[in-house]
RNA sequence: GCCCCGAUAGUGUAGUGGCCUAUCAUGCAGCCUUGUCGAGGCUGCGACCCGGGUUCAAAUCCCGGUCGGGGCGCCA
């Protein structure tokens, strides 16, 4: 066995006891006749005493010297002493260097110092040894394990569909290309033609947690080149139907996300408190809130300016539903002359996602193809993907979606 | 792709034409120190993004590039 314990388990029951431990060496504290060596693994934090007489002079100049952030094995006896950390400590008899760290590291993992976002991608394998940084992906987790509860539970069928395909499915969002033998095929921005195919199919209820791809330049903390999509259709429901899918869904999220106490007190951050029915405000009363306070008409897409000024109002998660006819795709169905069924999906000022009720009558969606200057055999979808990295974003209150990812691709990162 | 701002030791920073042989912290190296837990003390190491230009003189001003931050656009 290569280790006896985790360093964050060791409990009053193991004094007097031998016991090994593995993890990395966090910090060494040489007081000269003395030394504390913090090892550490997920579970916490252990601390090495090595008084030197006990050890030996030879062990304690090398075991003092080790670099931080090197990984350890390390066999010793357990001491209950009031004046250890947590009250236990191990004294050594072995330590293994199972492999040394350079020095000096690139990120300092427990120096006061905050490092840049850059510095840390560059240098992921080290910033994730980081607790704060490391909660980013429990509450990832926690998010993932509810979508797929909470979606089996309202009788949706998880799908997996391919991700390399064979043209441009969508007129609008630029494809990576990628050489299929001697063909060339596109990496998939979202799923949406496939998940269409399962409607018809008879699957009425599905859905897909999996990586999209777009070869969008911009550039912003919320965009990535790729990323996890959830990706929810349903037959037989109107838009009011999916709002109700999906905020429900979301409170689910947050129910989950509010178990992670620790992760959560990593972040100092709050769980979002959710409230079913979410709010739902028109796009005429969102006109009419953001007019206030930025320039926009009637017709217009909501700016970053007017989402703010509605955000003043609406500190959560809400819906702005009956977006004009002209602001949505031509697959989403009318409602009246000028409105349609469709909704964006908010939280404070950003939108997370939209979605609506897709025109079904296929004359209708020829018609509206050609008003639009498309091709009628492409097809849409009720819900845009729902990206994982924004739900992170916003319940562990990360100013950038590459918190949230492990090792992020935007416009100039392709490494690590 | 556009606009604004920025880039200085491993990391984070100070420095607005000569006082820069470039500040401070952290780190790293060495020495001292038997209860550290943001350990402490002493000594040392280590940097002006790249390419042009202006000037007697450039980290500092100008132009181009690369990369980063914010916003916009794009994301039917």
């Amino acid at each position: 066995m290569l280790q006896t314990r985790r360093c964050g388990e060791l409990s009053e029951a193991d004094d007097d006891t031998e016991q090994t431990l593995c993890g990395w060496l966090q910090e060494t504290r040489n007081l000269g006749g003395i030394a504390f060596l913090q090892l550490r693994d997920s579970t916490g934090i252990a601390q090495l005493t090595l008084p030197k007489k006990k050890v030996g002079e030879d062990n304690f100049k090398v075991w003092t010297a080790i670099a931080r952030e090197s990984t350890l094995r390390v066999t010793g006896t357990v001491k209950a002493n009031q004046e250890a950390p947590n009250g236990l400590e191990l004294v050594p008899t072995e330590l293994e260097v199972l492999n040394a760290a350079a020095t000096p590291l690139p990120l300092g993992v427990v120096d006061r110092i905050e490092s840049e976002i850059e510095t840390r991608l560059n240098a992921r394998y080290l910033d994730l040894r980081r607790p704060e940084v490391a909660a980013f992906f429990r509450i990832r987790a926690a998010i993932s394990g509810a979508v797929h509860n909470h979606l089996r539970r309202e009788g949706f069928l998880e799908v997996q569909t391919p991700k390399i395909i064979a043209s441009a499915t969508e007129g609008g969002t630029a494809l990576f290309p990628v050489q299929y033998f001697d063909r060339e095929a596109y990496l998939a921005q979202s799923p949406q033609l496939y998940k269409q195919v399962l409607m018809s199919g008879g699957l009425d209820r599905v859905y897909e947690v999996g990586p999209a791809f777009r070869a969008e330049e911009h550039n912003t903390p919320r965009h990535l080149n790729e990323f996890i999509s959830i990706d929810i259709e349903m037959s037989w429901a109107d838009d009011d139907d999916v709002m109700g899918v999906m905020e429900r869904l979301v409170a689910t999220c947050a129910e989950s996300v509010s178990q992670e106490a620790e992760a959560l007190t990593a972040l100092e951050m709050a769980p979002l408190e959710v409230e079913l029915p979410l709010p739902r405000i028109t796009y005429d009363e969102a006109i009419e809130i953001a007019s206030a306070k930025a320039d926009i008409a009637w017709g217009d897409d909501l700016s970053m300016e007017a989402t703010r000024a509605i955000a003043e109002q609406y500190g959560g998660f809400y819906f702005i539903t009956k977006w004009p006819l002209s602001l949505k795709p031509f697959y989403i169905q009318a409602e009246g002359e000028k409105h349609s069924k469709g909704f964006d999906f908010m939280f404070r000022e950003v939108e997370m996602t939209s979605g609506g009720q897709r025109v079904h009558d296929v004359a209708l969606l020829e018609l509206r193809l050609r008003e639009q200057g498309l091709d009628p055999k492409e097809f849409g979808h009720y819900l845009e993907p729902f990206r994982y990295g924004m739900l992170a974003m916003v319940f562990s209150g990360a100013q950038n979606v590459r918190e949230c990812v492990l090792f992020p691709r935007d416009r100039n990162r392709l490494t690590p």
